[in-house]
DNA sequence: ATAATATAGTTTCATATGTAACTAATTTAC
DNA sequence: GTAAATTAGTTACATATGAAACTATATTAT
């Protein structure tokens, strides 16, 4: 009597949702584990620093919308950094909903220091790969980004 | 007078821990709704019974070995699967503190109309790519996620 | 055999997160 | 100009998650 028919057809360990979600958390976890130990900076707060320490002066909401955050997060990010005076805010003139978001100088220190530390925890995760498998990595994922897009234009 | 110097230096759109972060959340999103919408059943929930599928009869111990669950994620989803009778469980025989755990003929139905749904949305994520792109994919996940491993031997 | 240690799994508690309701300011329609 | 609808951001609530304590069984050392 044979086996039973070819069945399971799903390896969760090839899957790749699976895989790329557990890649996914253990480089988060990681990376989250030095900024935290480093500064008592979450990775929430750490995005709403790297924003701004690439675009200073933005609102909460465009927080948002670069870095795929909800509102909520970036608010309670944004209300942690402005409590450890990591950042600072300011209503804005033309439209008193809006508040400007700036790094302080306390703020500008940290984001300085930790910029060296993640760039460092990426270079660990590709390290391994060549030139070329890096190159392919990028790509991969900028096709693989646009093909999870919700809202995707189907064109 | 010239610009500021290269200061940022780190562009988050080009991070690859933060891209990989919004990539697997938002796919991990859209199936967990799937399966949610059609079965009631969570994410981790449905991983216990994918490896539940593939070698049935292993303990919680194991599903957690394999799924990179944690001990405490194991135990409520299989607390959820038993109550909606999805799985089964028994003593084991020569160690009491242990739990048998196999799919019931209710849960084998609903992993055989989850399988397809799955790798559907597998397909939906890597179909623009080619088939050796997607060959790429699959080796890069490897290496990647052999270098993140936090307790990788490092010969 | 008994005490100390280790392991499987559950429960508890504290924190994180997401959804929905809310407040305040602005814009649009009339 | 005023009411209705939008938008920015916060707060409240309900659920999810992780760490640590706990229970029960098994193993090890004496």
């Amino acid at each position: 009597m044979p086996d039973t028919p070819s069945r399971p057809s799903l390896r969760l360990s090839e899957f790749l949702p699976y895989r790329l979600s557990v890649l996914s958390n253990t480089v988060s976890r990681n990376i989250a584990d030095l900024y935290d130990r480093a500064f008592g900076i979450s990775i929430w707060q750490w995005r709403v620093m790297a924003v701004l320490g690439e675009n200073s002066g933005i609102t909460a909401t465009e927080i948002g919308q670069v870095t795929a955050m909800d509102k909520v997060a970036v608010s309670r990010a944004v209300s942690g950094l402005l409590d450890s005076g990591h950042i600072a805010r300011r209503a804005s003139k033309e439209d008193a909903r809006r508040a400007i978001l700036t790094l302080t100088a306390k703020g500008k220190e940290v984001y300085d220091q930790i910029v060296p530390i993640a760039l460092g925890a990426e270079r660990d995760l590709v390290e391994t790969l060549s030139p070329d498998e890096q190159a392919q990595l990028a790509a991969l994922m900028e096709k693989l980004a646009r093909a999870a897009e919700p809202d995707r234009p189907l064109w």
